[in-house]
DNA sequence: CTGGGGAGGGGGCCC
DNA sequence: TGGGCCCCCTCCCCA
């Protein structure tokens, strides 16, 4: 039902009123309309001269305006309080409001009023300033429920930013965002811009931001636990990605059925943990997430997006709108260690334990809570390992493809099974393999086991390899998950390889001894 | 349209 | 406490 009165709203939308699903500023609206007809925003128009201010003055003015209660033509209730707003500037800024007032635009004369129930005023307030300033004030406190209500109200830039913040706030280590950087850099270098995952384009890599209403007081200001001017620049406006490559495409476009984000952004925090969290606040049917709203988490789920970690008063520059010399700045050194996510983010809900049962002795069994949803674990580790699930996090890259985990055992497996072939089992027809009845296939990064008569069949001859070859695929050494694989650098030069010119085929001969002492070799380097 | 299989992801729990 | 295994579920692709 949502999804099509919101199509329906957003047929009836005036040009340059801005996308439901990915603009909740109007001036970013403008801009993206403006952008859409090929030409610049606003005043580049006609003089050539864009006067910067003038965006942030106006919707300065509009807030002032709301402020006095002048021209205000939308009242909201939330529980009780009246919040008067402008119905244009709603309009713009939410897909919600955007189909709920094209539905009532016949009765432009009378004041709009609309009621939720789905979220606190406190938090409405934080949505409307945002709308009329540009500026979020989120905190461990109201970020999950103003991440709701921005759902709710259909501003998936506020969701993005919600979800960065809550990431944001989770305990990566510097040496973790380190290896993104040289990972990605090690990428751009051998691949040519071949990478299935968004590092470091995006914001990082935008000299300066397109908004022209930029404040003077635009950053972030930690004052006790509250973070206030949570500013962000919309994904749109962030620089576009690299081009994946043919394969990576074919990758990307499994991953963006699957995962409408690069990253497993279906991981989104917020509708991931929908079985378990109580989604009363939702309304029904309304997550359907548009084209736009994808290509936000996509990249919003790149990893440095919004990554700006620092000690102590450092940690100002965290946030999204991280001053420019910040971002351009080289990354702190991989060293040193950072703090706890408790320690460095005070305001993120902690891990508390509960009196969850009684054991079998009759005493009160400890539990612990996830802050997020209702669930509760036995063990403290597996909360935080639950937690992943929230936040996103995925701190373990595969180094073959790039694809990132939540779990090592997960990437693990992924590895396994995917770069590693090692079932002995006939990918077409299903039999068992054996080092004589069959070969490994390799195509792209992925390996598989064909036998003899599917090779045949498919009309791809074998060659033997030899068999320090045969490990192009390394796990890291020694347990550090933030070691990478490397994938076939040192014997690549060794490698005979021999591609399938139809389908980008390469056949390895197949000796399961050697596979499994591979594999013995390599497990131990796993952990 | 449907069922089977592959892959990913989450939880429980052992080491 | 983290790593790893097992189990189960869901999603997606494909025949």
């Amino acid at each position: 039902m949502g999804s099509g009165l919101r199509e329906r709203g957003a047929e009836r939308a005036p040009p340059g009123a801005g996308d439901s699903a990915s603009s909740a500023c109007p001036s970013i609206a403008a801009e993206r309309a403006a952008a859409a007809r090929g030409t610049p925003a606003g005043p580049h128009v006609c003089f050539g001269m864009e006067i910067s201010s003038h965006q942030f003055h106006l919707l300065e003015q509009l807030n002032e305006q709301r402020r006095q209660d002048l021209f205000c033509d939308c009242n909201i209730l939330v529980e009780g309080k009246v919040f008067k707003a402008h119905r244009n500037v709603l309009f713009a800024s939410s897909g919600y409001f955007k189909m709920l007032l094209s539905q009532s635009s016949k009765e432009m004369t009378q004041p709009t009023t609309a009621t939720f129930q789905a979220f606190s005023p406190d938090t409405f307030t934080v949505i409307l300033d945002f709308v009329y300033s540009g500026k979020l004030s989120l905190t461990g406190q109201n970020v999950i429920e103003v991440m709701s209500a921005a759902s709710y109200l259909q501003m998936t830039d506020v969701i993005s930013v919600c979800k960065t913040f809550i990431k944001s706030s989770l305990d990566i280590s510097e040496k973790e965002k380190d290896r993104y950087f040289s990972l990605s850099d090690k990428e751009v270098n051998s691949n040519g811009g071949e990478q299935p995952c968004l590092y470091s384009a995006g914001w990082r890599a935008e000299s300066s931001p397109p908004h022209s209403h930029s404040n003077p007081d635009q950053g972030t200001c930690m004052r006790g636990n509250v973070w206030s001017n949570f500013n962000y620049y919309p994904a749109s406006q962030r620089s576009t990605q690299q081009q994946p490559s043919k394969h990576d495409q074919r990758q990307d476009s499994i991953k963006k059925s699957r995962h409408p984000g690069l990253q497993q952004p279906s991981d989104i925090p917020h509708y991931k943990s929908s079985k378990l969290e109580d989604r009363a606040a939702e309304p029904a049917g309304h997550i359907s997430q548009s084209e736009d709203q994808v290509q936000v988490e996509a990249e919003v789920e790149s990893p440095h997006v919004g990554y700006q970690y620092g000690q102590g008063s450092d940690v100002i520059s965290r946030s999204l709108a991280v001053p420019q010399q910040e971002r351009d700045s080289p990354r702190p050194s991989s060293k040193s260690k950072s703090p706890k996510a408790d320690e460095q983010y005070p305001s993120m809900p902690s891990i508390v334990g509960v009196m969850g049962g009684w054991a079998e002795d009759d005493l009160p069994r400890m539990r612990f809570k996830c802050p997020f949803c209702t669930h509760m674990v036995k063990r403290k580790a597996d909360l935080k390992r639950h937690l992943r699930c929230h936040t996103g996090e995925r701190p373990y890259p595969c180094e073959a493809c790039g694809k990132r985990f939540s779990r090592l055992d997960h990437l693990s497996s992924h590895f396994r099974t995917i770069h590693q072939a090692c079932k002995l089992i006939c990918r077409k027809c299903k039999r068992h393999v054996t080092e004589l009845t069959g070969q490994v296939v390799q195509e792209g990064t992925r390996r598989y086991r064909l036998c003899n008569e599917c090779l045949a069949e498919a009309g791809i001859d074998s060659i033997r390899i030899d068999l320090e070859a045969e490990a192009p695929l390394e796990f890291p050494p020694d347990g550090d998950k933030d070691s990478r694989w490397h994938y076939g650098e040192d014997n690549k030069s060794d490698v005979e390889i021999v591609e399938d010119g139809s389908s980008d085929l390469v056949i390895q001969q197949v000796d399961d001894s050697e596979d499994e002492a591979e594999e013995k070799e390599v497990k131990p380097n796993i952990r």
